[in-house]
DNA sequence: CACCTGTATATACATATGTATATATTTAAT
DNA sequence: ATTAAATATATACATATGTATATACAGGTG
């Protein structure tokens, strides 16, 4: 009835059961019809709310379905909860703020360093983020305790690979680099606060926060391999 | 009715008109009677129900009064909306988080490092914590723009001081550090970052993060002065 | 075709919420 | 002691919510 806010939730963490980014299943159900709606009509409906500021707790089940544009009691055929839309949602948007991550640093030889270039287009995607970062942000600090499992696991994943980058790069440049994984972490926590303060700002301004989450990370690359 | 969430308050920011920590005014109103009950016991009552890991904007007007112990409706007595309690209650913990870091500067120079052990106050002190960092992490990211707002003002303030903090120590130690406002910035990034995670810890698995915190903050020192 | 089955909706109910209004209670000044 | 003001509570209402139950719908199988 009014256990929303109830931290102990009984979703048991299925996370990241799928490899990354095959996200909507064929949906294969043999007999019956074709669902009319989808988990990502779901989804983009949640993130459509979230958008504007709010939180997961702040939403009803019944707010979503109205957003979605079904009666609320089809919600039940998707998902047991909010609970359990909101960890499978914060599931994809860290599969896609990863996916965003690699593709930053595809891109990065051109010029720019590779620092400057990742944190660029990090900044940049976020104008056709989808409040997937948003997101990850609010819930790792706001949500019950699974959502902030969740959130934990994705940031742990892009810390893995935040720090096999540097230490390839760093490498790369016959530097060697004290406390990589402390580096990955401090980063992550760097970018990703920059990333929230980021998102809500009108795009003119983005710039120079961005600017300066550069220079903190050099900093930090500098004073590693000093130490 | 249902306007809990909109994030266009009309609550208007009067952050800080008191002068840091003096808090409950003596109350003068002539005649009538003393309130029996004062806005610290709505504080407490809403910080209570933070703490378990809720965030502002899921709690209800009549959950506080239940949780303080009065009448729905006389809390409007003390605040027109949960929105302007939050605010006044933001700038409150703000207060009380600098104080204690202040505290921490006085009680530093015994053996360890200054950096050292105002993290280690820092973090012995969420013990006692009534969630008023809590409150500035999740409001931070989550709440209205009214909230984030208050929350950055409050960060802000932190940050000025340790900066101060910062240049002064290091030219007593005739060291030059560049960047001193964006050091201080991803410092307080980080401080506060840690501290998120670490009021959900037991306390055993506290240090741990803690020295975590402080190796980057030397990183951080480090790189900015041979940067 | 009819039939079954999975899905979507409709209706309904108990319970929650914000708040308007009326009433009671407490205190200070007279 | 009387009074008046400030505060607290009680009651009530419109509206929100989660969800149980019943019903209508669509599409593959026989």
């Amino acid at each position: 009835m009014f256990e929303r806010m109830n931290p102990i939730s009984t979703s048991l963490q299925h996370h990241e059961s799928v490899s990354e980014l095959d996200a909507q299943k064929p949906t294969i159900r043999s007999p019956g019809r074709k669902a009319s709606i989808t988990q990502e009509e779901l989804f983009d409906a949640t993130l459509n709310l979230l958008r504007s500021g709010r939180s997961i707790a702040s939403l009803s089940l019944r707010e979503i379905a109205r957003e979605a544009g079904i009666a609320p009691n089809s919600f039940y055929r998707h998902f047991r909860d909010i609970d359990e839309l909101a960890i499978a949602l914060i599931g994809r948007s860290g599969q896609v703020l990863r996916q965003i991550i690699r593709q930053a640093r595809l891109e990065a030889q051109k010029g720019k360093s590779v620092v400057q270039s990742s944190v660029d287009i990090f900044v940049h995607e976020l104008d056709t983020d989808e409040g997937n970062l948003r997101l990850l942000l609010r819930e790792g600090y706001t949500g019950s305790v699974s959502y902030r499992q969740a959130v934990e696991q994705q940031l742990r994943d892009f810390e893995q690979e935040l720090q096999e980058d540097i230490v390839r790069l760093e490498k790369h440049h016959d530097n060697t680099l004290k406390y990589p994984d402390l580096v990955a972490k401090a980063i992550t926590q760097l970018v990703f606060n920059m990333g929230a303060k980021v998102v809500e700002l009108p795009p003119e301004e983005r710039q120079a926060i961005a600017d300066q989450t550069v220079i903190m990370i050099r900093i930090l690359l500098i004073g590693a391999r000093k130490v």
